[in-house]
DNA sequence: TTAGGTGCAAAACCTTTGCCATCCC
DNA sequence: GGGATGGCAAAGGTTTTGCACCTAA
């Protein structure tokens, strides 16, 4: 049976927390400033089973840490190639595109993931600076 | 100035004559059947110096091992959660979706990646002998 | 000739795991 | 009380890197 620690309820509420979609790392940062004596091993097997209780989600799309996220609706992401941040985007999912998809190719698809990739405004911002213009 | 050598037209071949979107240690054991003194290292190098030139194209999508394919025309995968294998899927690119989300967004938006999730043929087939089925 | 490339091995990095103490139910 | 959980540290898997030697151009 699931035991409800304060460890796992710190680890989800930095998730939750955050719309910056965390690393590992950066969970465990936060989670620290509240229990400082928490372990990485702790964050990432709470991390785990919080993904198991569906309260969280693994982002891992392009990048080779992978991001966390509460559970919410299904959307879309970008995900700035300069920072590296990922943001959620406020377009409407296209839910029927797994069935137009398997009527197509003829496989069982399930779900689908879309990551749009740019610069975010900040980043160009900042490269403007540097630039001098 | 970038050389030719035997290692780095090895790990190409490897790659551009596999349609199984490989691993770098399945490229490694492939490119050792021809160069068996050949290093990781070296596999390494040569999949990061041919994404510069071009010539590949690294997958990270929702996994934490690194596929790579050869460069071609943009496309979409699928990939089997029970296998993890990675397959082009032959649906045409919605070039046009950059634009629009950057019109809705603001964001400057370059490319983006999709990836459709399901159970491939094989699994399933595999899974229902399994269960006598 | 010589800068780029290779092989090897160690290091770096992210994540998982074994062990035992601790705590929630 | 007992099993789930935590802390610690070591191990695991993937990728990178330092260094001395080699080789394509």
């Amino acid at each position: 049976m699931r035991r409800q620690t304060k460890q796992r309820e710190a680890v989800l509420k930095a998730i939750a927390g955050s719309s910056s979609h965390p690393t590992a790392d950066m969970i465990y940062d936060e989670v620290r400033k509240a229990i400082p004596e928490i372990s990485k091993g702790t964050v990432y097997r709470n991390l785990r089973v919080l993904q198991e209780m569906g309260q969280v989600l693994e982002l891992t799309l392009d990048g080779h840490v992978s991001r966390y996220e509460a559970k919410q609706d299904s959307h879309y992401h970008f995900r700035c190639e300069s920072c590296g941040r990922v943001s959620d985007l406020d377009i409407p999912v296209d839910e029927d595109m797994n069935r137009r998809v398997s009527a197509i190719t003829g496989l069982k698809v399930a779900r689908h993931q879309l990551e749009f990739c740019g610069i975010c405004d900040e980043c160009q911002t900042a490269s403007k600076k540097n630039k001098g213009g």
